[in-house]
DNA sequence: CATCATTGTTGTCGACGCCTACATTGGCGT
DNA sequence: ACGCCAATGTAGGCGTCGACAACAATGATG
């Protein structure tokens, strides 16, 4: 039952894409074969190229697929009418979440090396993401429940606080349950400060 | 002058290694390739072979030496009597200089794959960058000058947001100099929080 | 129904990582 | 002083890879 497959496949890119992310996730990028991805498609070596123009072309498609999902995830946990704290919670937690079910993906999608053309395309997705911090600064400040200043200034602290967190359960300094259980917490310390009140 | 190299080297490893972070730094560790970095020491393709066994051990090897000297800018920055936000700022300085300078060094040393048994010696040097912080939220616990609880938590808190800042600043989402000239007021707001007091 | 852009195939090239067999060297014990 | 040997470098080869070019099948469009 090899059942010879039709000479056109269909949509063999998104097959192409799908075979990538798994051996990603499984195996890391620097393990991904273009000619293994063919073979394991059941098409013939040369048949990525005609979607991908290179290995990097691959990569940078995957990596805007992250975004997208990413994307995706944070507007679906965002609380709009919630108050600060419970907010950048949910916030957080989707964000933490997408890291350490992807870790190879998002080590992958914050890699410096993009083409500059796509580069501007994941750039825009990546202000996406970013986005969702901003959004949640601004309405926090115009209710008084954040300090004043430049919103791109308090929402880099945010972020960066976030993606540190996720950063550290993703790379194995930290387990990463320990890093959602304790998430509260950590959002907690990061609105109030270190210091004493 | 080729001035026809001795039968070996002297100390081919120190070379292999300088010459694989020069091309590390200038393009990425994907364009790495052992055999490259033979012909530009002017030893045989197969010489690098004696001092790492495989590629993947020369990124180890590249790895520590970075956690090596990033350990030893941390220690060389910290002000063990200072209080706690001029000290955290300092700690916080050198780390994001180091990370702005040698960007593509620091996502090798937070790469996630590493060989099992050199992980163990990199998981050493890693926690020893965690140590600047865990003493120094330690030190300042025990002047009152910060919140009390599991040192190892807060100091996660503090780490996860100085190391967002660093992956912020080299991913091209931040200008670097704007991270570094605003650190004083990143690290002010990360210990009074972004709750008005 | 002819045409032709799209998509897949086959074949090839140079480079790479890694392995094995061999050559040169310098240090160590006698 | 000298012979042995581990360490270090060399030469060659194997299988795989990414990229490219020339060719074949397909199906949409007129």
């Amino acid at each position: 039952m090899p059942q010879s497959r039709p000479y056109h496949h269909g949509d063999l890119r998104a097959a192409l894409l799908a075979g990538a992310e798994r051996t990603l996730r499984e195996r890391g990028s620097a393990a991904l074969s273009l000619r293994e991805l063919a073979r394991d498609t059941g098409v013939s070596h040369a048949a990525p190229g005609r979607h991908f123009k290179d290995k990097q072309a691959l990569l940078d498609a995957l990596a805007l697929s992250g975004y997208e999902r990413l994307n995706q995830a944070l507007a679906a946990a965002d609380l709009p009418d919630a108050t600060l704290e419970p907010r950048m919670t949910a916030l957080a937690r989707a964000y933490v979440t997408f890291a350490v079910a992807n870790p190879e993906l998002l080590e992958l999608m914050y890699s410096r090396k993009h083409a500059p053309d796509i580069g501007t395309e994941l750039a825009a997705a990546a202000e996406l993401s970013l986005g969702s911090f901003v959004t949640l600064v601004a309405d926090a400040q115009r209710r008084g429940e954040i300090v004043p200043g430049d919103p791109e200034t308090v929402t880099l602290t945010a972020a960066a606080g976030v993606h540190g967190l996720a950063a550290l359960a993703t790379n194995g300094s930290l387990r990463p349950e320990a890093v959602l259980t304790g998430l509260e917490h950590h959002i907690h310390l990061m609105l109030y400060g270190l210091k004493p009140r």
